[in-house]
DNA sequence: ATTGGTGCAAAGTATTTGCACACTT
DNA sequence: AAGTGTGCAAATACTTTGCACCAAT
């Protein structure tokens, strides 16, 4: 599959700024980066774990911390906090857009830029090095779908 | 000042709709809501607890919890969880714009409408009743000076 | 050989819960 | 009077830290 390809140069670019900043290469850490690129889910840092865990059974969840923290400050995740936990994007680490599934957890990716709206904020208030975040929440399409059947609502 | 009678006004309004739902107004309760409303700050669950305490030295943090919970069950207060720690708006608990300053941790708010895009987001991905969020993040221009006067950078 | 990373356990924070008593309605 | 809300303390997360050992470079 073609997005396997775009994963591995990802995960290219990500180890290689590692290495760059003076960081190491460890199996558990390759294997978070895995669980974080791999996945389409934006996963949690339990998820993370668990995922990590099926091949490496003895990591910690330290482990997981430090590495997400070692990625934070290289900018290569992006850290959604969101009310029930922190998420985490590690394939496209700049802010942009998401969707989340209010029942199912489920976060999607979009495709909206605001380009604009953050240059013209900036400039109104006067902030500088301006970034942003923007989150929809509602119910996917699923969850609809289920509790239609569910119950007669 | 004519922002108390606004303030005023939403603390009749919560009270009421409090009431309404079976709630009690007990003074404590009332303090966080004073302190909720009566501040531009948007404050934290611990700014909430030590102002409080002012005038209601006995109010434990679960009190505080408590209250937000129930606000948040009434869709009158709304949580913006950041990377540092979540942070209330009970002024305005719809979602709105914000923009956070990153280095001193004001929050203002904007007055940006995204009801054109939330509505062709949600159609575009066949998602049911979608809310949103939007948040600007930067150097507020205080900090910036501060910096300025600080260091040479 | 260096020195950053790991696992484990302990220490911090943050938030929730259980319960007897108090106070609003 | 009735029953929600409160304070306190204990219980649960969630995250960070200290340290001895290990392994990537």
């Amino acid at each position: 599959m073609i997005l396997d390809t775009l994963h591995q140069a990802r995960l290219d670019r990500v180890t290689a700024r590692l290495k760059a900043n003076g960081h190491r290469l460890t199996p558990q850490r390759l294997a978070v980066l895995r669980a974080l690129i791999g996945s389409d889910q934006h996963p949690s840092v339990e998820q993370i774990y668990r995922r990590v865990r099926r091949n490496f059974p003895t990591t910690s969840l330290a482990t997981v911390y430090n590495t997400l923290e070692c990625l934070k400050g290289l900018g290569e995740v992006l850290e959604l906090p969101l009310v029930g936990g922190s998420r985490y994007d590690g394939r496209k680490p700049e802010p942009h857009p998401h969707i989340v599934c209010t029942v199912c957890g489920r976060i999607e990716d979009l495709d909206i830029d605001l380009g604009e709206i953050v240059r013209a904020v900036a400039k109104e208030r006067s902030f500088a090095e301006v970034r942003h975040r923007l989150e929809f929440y509602g119910v996917c399409p699923g969850c609809q779908e289920r509790s239609q059947t569910g119950k007669g609502n």
